[in-house]
RNA sequence: GCCGAAGUGGCGGAAUUGGCAGACGCACAGGACUUAAAAUCCUGCGAUCCUUACCGAUCGUACCGGUUCGAUCCCGGUCUUCGGCACCA
C-alpha cells in the first residue's frame, strides 16, 4: 500500500480480483439463508446517469453485507434492452437497432464494472437476446391458452410521433409518455393481456405488502380504481328499449332528472334516425371523435352536449326526463350511460345548469349553511332522504343497501363493481421488441405458434421508416407461414410486444438464466423468491410493479412460484437533483457519473450519494460535498496507513487498562451496532456513515493520546474496514490487505459488537426544572429513580434554583434525566 | 378538485419508543505548519440579549391551538411546497 490514496490503481487492482475470482458468484445452497437483492435493470440507453449509479449503490451496500452477514446472496443485473430509442437511433443514424444497442449495453457494463459493483455477471440477461424473448413468446402463449390473451378492436391511444399504439398507463396528460406528443384515437385489431381479471387480487393483496412504501400501494389503489355500486335499467319512452346506467350513488335516484349517454354509445343513432336530431347528433358526436385526449379534457369546465329527442322514464318517480349525449360520458367505463343528479353531482350540477334541467335535492345534510332550493354547487355530503318517497328519511348511506335490494327483487338493477383499470394493450408496430407468437389462418382463426417452433426469431431484411404499419412487414420471409393446425398457408402476426411485458417476469430468469427447457426451473425459483429486496426508482410505482405483481399471479394460478407477489420489500429511491432542479440535458446541469469517478474514484462516488441523503429522499448534488466525502477516504487511509506504520505487529488479544481504552472500545462496538442497524434494518446508510466517521474521528484522538493499545488500536481498524467495506469497497480491499489480511474483504464476516463494551459505568443525566435543561450531572449508570432524584436535589445548582420554591413533583428516567416541577 | 408525502441553522441532513434540538458533513471565520500555496491539524459557528471577560438569560423545529412534568415527535385546525390521479358516474 502506497503512503498515498492513489484510487485509479486501487480501484482497478480490485476490480480485476473481483472478476478473476469470480468472488460474486451465486449457486443455491439449501444450507444457507438466501437474500435476493434486486436493482431495477437498466434501459440500455447509452451511458450510466447519477439516478443509475445512486440505485446501484444502494443495492450494493445491501448485497454486499447480507453477504457478509452469512446469507447465500443473489444480486444480478441485465438490460431491458428492447425499445423505441434504438429503432429511432436505426431510423436516424442507419445504425441496426441490435448493434447500437449491444454497443450500448457493453458501454454500460464496463460503467458499471467500473463502479464495483457485487453483481454476479454469470446471470445476466438481455431481453432481446433470443434465449430470453423465446420464453417471452412462450409465456404469452401461455397466457393465451388460459384466455388471458385476446385480440379486439377497439379506439386505442395512437402516437402520431412513435408510429404506435400505447397503453392507458403510458398516456401521461393527454400526451405519450415517451415523446410527448398530443395521443390521438385509432381503430385498430390489437392484442390486449386481461388483467382486469386480477383487479381484485392486486387491489386485496396490497394490504399484506407491509414492505413496500405506503404512497406506491396508495397509487396502485388509485389506478385500479375498484368502485362498488348497483346498475340500473331506465325503459325509453315510445320505444321497445331500455338504457342501463351505472350509479355508485344509488340513493339519489330520486334526484335524477336527466340521461347522459356518451357520445359513441351504440344506440343512438338508431333513437335519432328520421327524426330532426339526427343532424344536431351527427355532428357533436363527429366533433367529439375529432378531439384528442387534451382538447377533450381541456374544456372540462364548460360542459357540452345535445338532446336527442327522447325521454327515459325514471324507474321510481315515473317522471320522463330528458337523454343528452355529451363527451363527459365516457364510453369505456361503466356502462357508458349515466343517471343525471345535478343537486348531489358537481359534473351533473354543470350540464343541468348549462342545460336548464330542474335541479331536485334528495338528500339533506342538514347543514344551516346550504340552502337545498338555491344551490350554487351540488352537496356531496351525507345526510338524512328528502323527496324519495317511501325511503324518506332514512340514511343515504343506509339506503344504498335499500335500494339495491328493491331494484334486484324488480329485477331493474343490480349491485356491480366496477374497475378503472382497463386490460392491457401490448400491441406495438414497432421492429425492436418481441415478436407476438401468433398466426393468423384464414381457417383456423388465431392459432399460437408451436412452442417447439420457439422463438420466432426478429428477421434481419427489415427496413426503418418510422412510417406506417409495424417494420415487421417489410421483411421478405418473416410474415408468410403455415398454419400449426390445418398446414395451410397462414401469415404471422407483425406487431411486437410492448417492452413492458419484457421486465414482468426478469427477476425470475434470474434465478435459472441459463435455462433452455423453461423459462425458470420452479424449484430454482422456489429457492431464490421472493425478491427480499427491491429497489427502484419511484415513477415505476404504477406500470412495472403491478405488471410484474399480474405475472406472478399467473405463474402463481399456473404452479410455477409459490408466493402470489414477487417483492417483498420495496425501495423506492429519490430523485438526483443539481441546485433543486432535476438534472437535464435543457438545463445544462448534469454531473455525469464517467466524470466523477475519472476525478475522484468509485468509491468517493458511491460515499457521496449515500451519504448526502437517505434513499427515499432527493439528493442535491453538491461538489463541495463530495470534495467532503473525498476528504474521509483520505483520512481513513491515512489512519490506517500511520497506524500500520507505527505498530507493523499487533497482538490479537489485549487488555482494556485506562479510560481511554474503555472509552475507544465503547466507541468502537457502539459504532458496530448502529451501522448494523441502519445498513441491515433502516436502510439509513447516511447515519450509518456519519457514526462511522465520528468512529474515525475518536481514533485519530486516541492514536496521538500518551498511552496507546497497541491491540486495541489493530482491533479497532480491522472493524472499520469491514463495516466500511459495504459502502466503498476498493479502498477498504486495499487496507484490509495492507493490515496483513490475505483473502478478500468481501468474504469475511460481519463484525459483531461485544455487549459488555457497551455497558457504562456512569451516565450524564439531564436535571430539568419546569422542563427546561439547568443542570448535567454525571451519575453511576445503575443510579434508580430515588438515588437521582436525590442527587439532583442535593446539587448546588439546583439548590439555589430552587430555593424559596415549592417542588411540586419529580419525574426521574434512570440513564436519561430529572425534571424538578416547582412552584 | 381528490388522494398522498414533506416543512428543522447559510446548505445537505440528525434526533430509532414523547426525554439534552441541530449529530455527521458542507460552507464560512480565526489560528498552527509552510519562504509561499495546496494538503493537513486545531478552534469557533441557530437567533437575540446581558457581561470588560468568564458565567449566564430568553427565544427557537412552517403557523395557531390542545394533551403532557416534558412535544421536532401525539391530537385538532391553517398555510406552503412537492408528488400522484383527474369529467371514472
Amino acid at each position: 500500500m502506497k503512503e498515498k490514496y492513489d484510487f485509479k490503481e486501487i480501484e482497478k487492482k480490485w476490480q480485476k480480483y473481483w472478476e478473476e475470482n469470480k468472488c460474486f458468484q451465486t449457486d443455491e445452497d439449501p444450507n444457507k439463508k438466501k437474500y435476493y437483492c434486486l436493482e431495477m435493470f437498466p434501459y440500455p440507453s447509452g451511458k450510466l446517469h447519477m439516478g443509475h449509479v445512486r440505485n446501484y449503490a444502494i443495492g450494493d451496500v445491501v448485497a454486499r453485507f447480507k453477504k457478509m452477514d452469512g446469507y447465500n446472496v443473489l444480486h444480478p443485473m441485465g438490460w431491458d434492452s428492447f425499445g423505441l430509442p434504438a429503432e429511432n437511433a436505426a431510423i436516424k443514424h442507419g445504425i441496426h437497432p441490435s448493434i447500437w444497442t449491444w454497443d450500448n449495453i457493453a458501454e454500460m457494463r464496463k460503467q458499471q464494472k467500473e463502479l464495483g459493483l457485487s453483481y454476479d455477471w454469470d446471470r445476466e440477461v438481455a431481453t432481446c437476446h433470443p434465449d430470453y424473448y423465446k420464453w417471452m413468446q412462450w409465456i404469452f402463449i401461455q397466457f393465451y391458452k388460459r384466455g388471458l390473451a385476446y385480440k379486439k378492436e377497439n379506439p386505442v391511444n395512437w402516437c402520431p410521433s412513435c408510429q404506435t399504439v400505447l397503453a392507458n398507463e403510458q398516456v401521461v396528460d393527454g400526451c405519450c409518455e415517451r415523446c410527448k406528443t398530443p395521443v390521438g384515437k385509432k381503430n385498430l385489431s390489437q392484442w390486449y393481456l386481461k388483467i382486469t381479471n386480477y383487479a381484485d387480487r392486486l387491489l386485496d393483496n396490497l394490504d399484506k405488502l407491509d414492505g413496500w412504501p405506503n404512497k406506491v400501494k396508495v397509487m396502485q389503489k388509485n389506478w385500479i380504481g375498484k368502485s362498488v355500486g348497483c346498475e340500473v335499467d331506465f325503459r325509453v319512452l315510445d320505444r321497445d328499449e331500455k338504457l342501463t346506467v351505472f350509479t355508485t350513488r344509488v340513493d339519489t335516484i330520486y334526484g335524477t332528472t336527466f340521461m347522459v349517454l356518451a357520445p359513441e354509445y351504440p344506440a343512438v343513432m338508431d333513437m335519432v334516425a328520421g327524426t330532426k336530431y339526427e343532424q344536431p347528433v351527427r355532428d357533436y358526436i363527429s366533433k367529439v371523435e375529432h378531439m384528442n385526449d387534451i382538447e377533450r379534457t381541456s374544456t372540462a369546465n364548460e360542459k357540452t352536449g345535445v338532446f336527442i329527442g327522447r325521454y327515459a322514464v325514471n324507474p321510481f318517480t315515473k317522471k320522463h326526463i330528458p337523454i343528452y349525449i355529451s363527451d363527459y360520458v365516457l364510453m369505456s367505463y361503466g356502462t357508458g350511460a349515466v343517471m343525471g343528479v345535478p343537486a348531489h353531482d358537481q359534473r351533473d350540477f354543470e350540464f343541468a345548469t348549462k342545460f336548464g334541467i330542474d335541479i331536485i335535492p334528495v338528500v339533506d345534510p342538514g347543514d344551516p349553511d346550504i340552502d337545498l332550493d338555491n344551490l350554487e354547487k351540488a352537496c356531496a355530503a351525507e345526510g338524512k332522504l328528502i323527496n324519495s318517497g317511501e325511503f324518506t328519511g332514512l340514511n343515504n348511506r343506509v339506503a344504498i343497501d335499500r335500494f339495491i335490494e328493491v331494484v334486484e327483487k324488480a329485477g331493474i338493477g343490480r349491485k356491480t363493481v366496477n374497475y378503472r383499470l382497463r386490460d392491457w394493450l401490448i400491441s406495438r408496430q414497432r421492429y425492436w421488441g418481441t415478436p407476438i407468437p401468433m398466426i393468423y389462418c384464414e381457417h383456423c382463426g388465431w392459432v399460437a405458434e408451436r412452442e417447439e417452433n420457439l422463438p420466432v426469431l426478429l428477421p434481419t431484411d427489415v427496413e426503418f421508416t418510422g412510417k406506417g404499419e409495424s417494420p415487421l412487414a417489410t421483411s421478405k420471409t418473416f410474415q408468410d407461414t403455415f398454419c400449426p393446425i390445418c398446414g395451410r398457408a397462414a401469415k404471422r402476426e407483425l406487431d411486437t410486444m410492448d417492452t413492458f411485458l419484457d421486465s414482468s417476469w426478469y427477476f425470475l430468469r434470474y434465478c435459472d438464466p441459463h435455462n433452455a427447457k423453461a423459462p425458470f426451473a420452479p424449484h430454482k425459483a422456489a429457492y431464490w423468491m421472493n425478491v427480499d429486496q427491491y429497489i427502484g426508482g419511484v415513477e415505476h410505482a404504477i406500470l412495472h410493479l403491478m405488471y410484474a405483481r399480474f405475472f406472478q399471479m399467473v405463474f402463481y394460478d399456473m404452479g410455477l412460484v409459490q408466493d402470489e407477489e414477487p417483492f417483498r420489500n420495496l425501495l423506492t429511491q429519490g430523485m438526483v437533483n443539481k441546485d433543486g432542479k432535476k438534472m437535464s440535458k435543457s438545463l445544462g446541469n448534469v454531473v455525469s457519473p464517467e466524470e466523477i469517478i475519472g476525478k475522484y474514484g468509485a468509491d468517493t462516488a458511491r460515499l457521496f450519494i449515500l451519504f448526502a441523503a437517505p434513499p427515499d429522499r432527493e439528493l442535491d448534488w453538491s461538489d463541495a460535498g463530495v470534495e467532503g466525502s473525498y476528504r474521509f477516504l483520505n483520512r481513513v487511509y491515512r489512519l490506517v496507513y500511520e497506524i500500520r506504520e507505527k505498530y507493523p505487529r499487533v497482538p490479537d488479544a489485549f487488555e482494556i487498562k485506562t479510560k481511554a481504552d474503555k472509552d475507544l472500545n465503547y466507541a468502537l462496538n457502539y459504532t458496530i451496532k448502529k451501522v448494523s442497524e441502519d445498513v441491515g434494518g433502516r436502510f439509513n446508510f447516511n447515519t450509518a456513515i456519519s457514526s462511522i466517521m465520528e468512529l474515525v474521528n475518536e481514533m485519530y484522538r486516541y492514536k496521538e493520546a500518551d498511552e496507546v493499545n497497541p491491540g486495541l488500536l489493530g482491533k479497532a481498524c480491522k472493524d472499520l474496514i469491514l463495516i466500511l467495506s459495504p459502502f466503498v469497497p476498493h479502498i477498504c480491499e486495499e487496507m484490509w490487505e495492507h493490515i496483513g489480511q490475505l483473502e478478500s474483504v468481501s468474504a469475511m464476516k460481519w463484525p459483531e459488537f461485544d455487549e459488555e463494551a457497551l455497558v457504562r459505568d456512569s451516565v450524564e443525566i439531564v436535571v430539568q426544572i419546569n422542563g427546561k435543561v439547568k443542570e448535567k450531572l454525571m451519575v453511576a449508570a445503575s443510579a434508580d429513580k430515588d438515588e437521582l432524584e436525590k442527587i439532583a436535589l442535593e446539587s448546588d445548582k439546583i439548590k439555589s434554583l430552587t430555593a424559596g420554591k415549592q417542588v411540586v413533583k419529580v419525574i426521574a428516567v434512570p440513564g436519561r434525566l430529572i425534571n424538578i416541577v416547582v412552584k
